[in-house]
DNA sequence: AGCACGCCGACT
DNA sequence: GTCGGCGTGCTC
């Protein structure tokens, strides 16, 4: 007994896992290989194996492992290295990392099979009630599983009746993994093979001569045949004959016709590329030529190019070239399912080489991905993905893109590991010595930093394709416009002159706030009573297409309220507007137009947005109305005009990022104004028309944003000076939060000091009947950041070594921003 | 994270 | 009385 096994498993669990192996596991083992191992009471768990050894463990006797799952490693040791790299940078466990990057179906877990004891012999009356119920269910059906037992007997606490059943040795239990992925099979179909004959198949024709049909099918599969020399799927036959399944089905029945099955990928793309590489203009080669000549010294680029400059045509370039020298190439982009236009693109462009990695693909389909890249697949030489894809089994990156790298959407929040896919992607670019390139419009502050310190490297492009103007923007002044009365509900008399003119040349409008619902707030003015969310420290928003009231925290909804909750009175009232109002005013102000709406609410199912966009690319929709959405990189050619309704909501936002972010979303929505010949107008209303970001968007001031906004950060101690840790506690007791949040901020004080911010509630101090409260380390450029985070990790040991605190969810959240 | 065990209210 | 609620502790 010397050979050991350390394992990952899938849970949140600090520790590593030890298993006792036999010599020749121990050999035949690999890093990266499944192995299934019992784990607690009886459940059996898919583990990772991280590494062989020989050192038993002291404390504990090890486990034999169940079962080795694979043949070859399904994760490699680059992977592996990387995933040690997020849970200690990010602070999480190795498991929550697995369990983020692998596909669910690889993960599998046992059920508890329960069969009958068929040797026992028992008399009915030895059985009370409940387990009679299960004994006779187990003559019908040969094994039942606990949810079976649990809908049987119709109550949640069925384990007592099953092993008082084991007891008596009616039935017993075993422990049943499952697999979860199954290979999609097409069912195809061909004559069968005493046709093959010409003698043969005349006596066929002529005996369906009477079976019109079934002779009509017959002959269709010959047309096909000679068309494509291809298999025929069944479903195509159907198609081309016109023909029922059921007379299909009766051919095969007949043994005229054979039916076999292939298996395929589920993800395939088989429309034709068209090489349409655009040439490049004098700017892009010229940027081209520096970004080369950079990436000889500096491994990370920052691609600063105005919107519409063309960014995607140097990708492709790029691109081209990583792949002649045979390598993968990964292309991040902040959210897959916005950005179809440029997937299409690419795969147009580089066909079958394109592999999508897709939030919402189904199980299958995320393990037909996997394993194409771990083979290093021809179809899969550039990933295509949100930030997860950066999880993916690499066998020989090149060469990294983060498209939009601003966008807040490649950090991950909820569940753990907490990572950024930008930061992510550039470690693990070092890791197989290949380079990064971040593209954006409006790059984040801490890149832009990095880059103006000389970590990484940096290209302009200023110049808009096709020598496209950089739209006109104009801010409205909202206070003015009220004192005059020229208003319109939320409309300036600017805004519907300037829609007016839009739509009667044509083009299309787009209308962006930054809010959904109707209205956020509902008043009573008698009393000035509102209603709130019983779970949630916040404000019901009013949606007007349901009658509901909602939140939009916890999903919780009511009908609307007739009359105000406190006070009786009919008098109530909505304050503020979000997107659904602005819908309905712009039908009453332009009723000859067509209006949509993109929000979360209208884009939910699965194609939702994918169809909004259709529609409003075919010109369909005239004016579309929208929140943040609406920013991510769509590429629409007849939008002339954007109007952000009303910017100090977004200004007022309570984050050091706020301006930031204010600047690089007015500066993105006005980039979808004037991709064409015409030049593009933004209308900006505001309450503050001389704040300095609205300002610095007007005049397109990028540098002037950096230079002001990285003043502000260096006086108040923000990133990209100073590096933040959030830590935010979690109970349903208000009292139990603040006694550990202090307990908590004050051991950190005690080693931070003066960085230590709070513990303070958040805006919404609780969610989901769960109270909040916030604790803030700054971290100065100079202090150690691995000695921070071991420092912050004894505390956390401490903390949850209090009995009292132990019920308190903790999240430790790294570069939180 | 699951999941079992154990101790308390509210119902067949 | 039992059922199911949730707090507590453990998992190689």
């Amino acid at each position: 007994m010397t050979d050991f096994v350390d394992v990952i498993l899938p849970i949140p669990l600090q520790k590593a896992f030890t298993y006792y192996i036999t010599e020749a596991e121990a050999t035949f083992l690999k890093p990266g290989m499944r192995v299934a191992v019992p784990f607690g009471k009886s459940k059996i768990y898919t583990a990772l194996v991280y590494k062989t050894h020989k050192t038993p463990p002291t404390a504990y006797e090890a486990k034999t492992i169940h079962q080795i799952l694979d043949e070859k490693p399904l994760v490699t040791e680059q992977q592996l290295q990387h995933w040690q790299w997020i849970s200690s940078y990010y602070m999480c466990s190795l498991g929550e990392v697995m369990r983020a990057a692998m596909p669910n179906a690889f993960i599998l877990e046992s059920e508890t099979i329960i069969s009958r004891n068929e040797t026992a012999e028992i008399s009915d009356s030895e059985l009370k009630d409940d387990e009679f119920l299960i004994y006779e269910a187990l003559h019908h059906q040969s094994s039942l599983k606990i949810d079976d037992v649990i809908s049987i007997l119709d109550r949640k606490r069925v384990l007592p009746i099953i092993n008082s059943l084991v007891e008596k040795g009616v039935v017993q239990l075993q422990e049943e993994i499952y697999q979860k992925y199954t290979p999609k099979l097409v069912r195809y179909v061909r004559l069968h093979s005493t046709f093959k004959s010409e003698v043969k198949l005349q006596e066929l024709l002529e005996d369906l001569s009477r079976a019109k049909k079934q002779r009509e099918v017959v002959l269709s599969l010959f047309q096909l045949e000679v068309r494509s020399k291809k298999p025929i799927k069944v479903s195509d036959l159907a198609t081309h004959s016109g023909a029922s399944s059921a007379i299909i089905k009766a051919l095969i029945d007949k043994d005229i016709l054979e039916e076999y099955h292939i298996q395929i990928d589920r993800v395939s793309f088989d429309e034709e590329t068209t090489d349409d590489s655009k040439e490049l203009n004098e700017f892009q080669t010229k940027a081209l030529s520096e970004i080369k000549l950079q990436f000889s010294e500096k491994s990370v680029l920052l691609l600063h190019g105005v919107t519409s400059s063309g960014k995607t045509e140097l990708y492709i370039k790029l691109i081209e070239e990583q792949l002649a020298t045979g390598k993968q190439v990964l292309y991040l982009l902040p959210e897959i399912a916005l950005t179809t236009q440029l997937v299409s693109r690419l795969q147009n462009y580089f066909g079958e080489k394109v592999a999508v990695f897709h939030s919402r693909y189904s199980g299958n389909e995320r393990v037909e991905a996997w394993n194409n890249i771990l083979n290093s697949s021809e179809k899969a030489q550039i990933i295509i993905g949100a930030r997860s894809a950066l999880l993916l089994p690499f066998q020989n990156l090149g060469f990294i893109i983060v498209d939009e790298e601003h966008e807040q959407s490649y950090k991950q929040f909820d569940p753990a590991p907490r990572y950024h896919a930008r930061d992510a992607a550039i470690v693990l670019a070092n890791m197989f010595g290949a380079k990064t390139l971040l593209g954006t419009a409006t790059p984040s502050l801490e890149t832009y930093y990095n880059a103006s310190e000389g970590k990484y490297g940096l290209v302009e492009l200023s110049q808009r394709y096709n020598d496209v103007l950089m739209p006109d923007i104009e801010l409205v002044d909202l206070a003015d416009k009220y004192k005059r009365k020229r208003m319109k509900g939320h409309f300036s008399d600017r805004l519907i002159e300037e829609m007016t003119e839009a739509l009667v040349e044509g083009f299309q409008v787009i209308l962006f706030q930054n809010r959904r619902g109707f209205s956020p707030i509902i008043e009573c003015t008698t009393c000035g009573h509102s209603p709130q969310c019983p779970n949630c420290d916040v404000s019901l928003t009013y949606h007007q297409y349901r009658d509901q009231l909602r939140c939009h925290y916890c999903g919780y909804n009511s009908a609307m309220l007739k009359s105000c909750q406190a006070c009786g009175n009919v008098t109530l009232d909505t304050k503020g507007f979000g997107t659904e109002q602005i819908e309905g005013e712009v039908k009453t102000l332009f009723p000859d137009n067509t209006v949509a709406r993109m929000d979360l609410d209208t884009t939910r199912g699965k194609y939702g947005f994918e169809k909004l966009i259709t529609r409003f690319e075919q010109k369909e929709i005239d004016i579309l109305v929208g929140t943040q959405m609406l920013t991510k990189g769509l590429d629409f050619r007849y939008v002339k005009l954007v109007g952000i309704l009303n910017a100090d909501n977004l200004l007022n936002f309570p984050d050091f990022r706020a301006h930031e972010r204010s600047y690089q979303l007015m500066a993105q929505v006005s980039g979808r104004a004037g991709r064409t010949d015409v030049r593009g107008k933004v209308l900006i209303q505001t309450y503050n028309p001389h704040h300095n970001i609205l300002q610095q968007v007007s005049t397109n001031s990028y540098y002037d944003m950096y230079k002001e906004q990285l003043n502000d950060r260096f006086n108040y101690k923000y990133p990209p000076i100073f590096r933040l840790i959030k830590i935010t506690l979690k109970h349903k007791d208000y009292n139990r939060v603040n006694l550990a949040a202090d307990w908590y901020a004050k051991s950190l004080r005690q080693l931070f000091k003066a960085h230590v911010l709070g513990p303070e509630f958040p805006p919404v101090s609780r969610i989901r009947n769960q109270y909040h409260k916030n604790i803030l380390i700054k971290i100065p450029q100079k202090q150690s950041l691995p000695k921070t985070k071991e420092a912050i990790s004894k505390i956390h040991n401490s903390f949850m070594s209090i009995k009292d605190f132990r019920s308190v969810r903790v999240v430790i959240n790294v570069d939180n921003y």
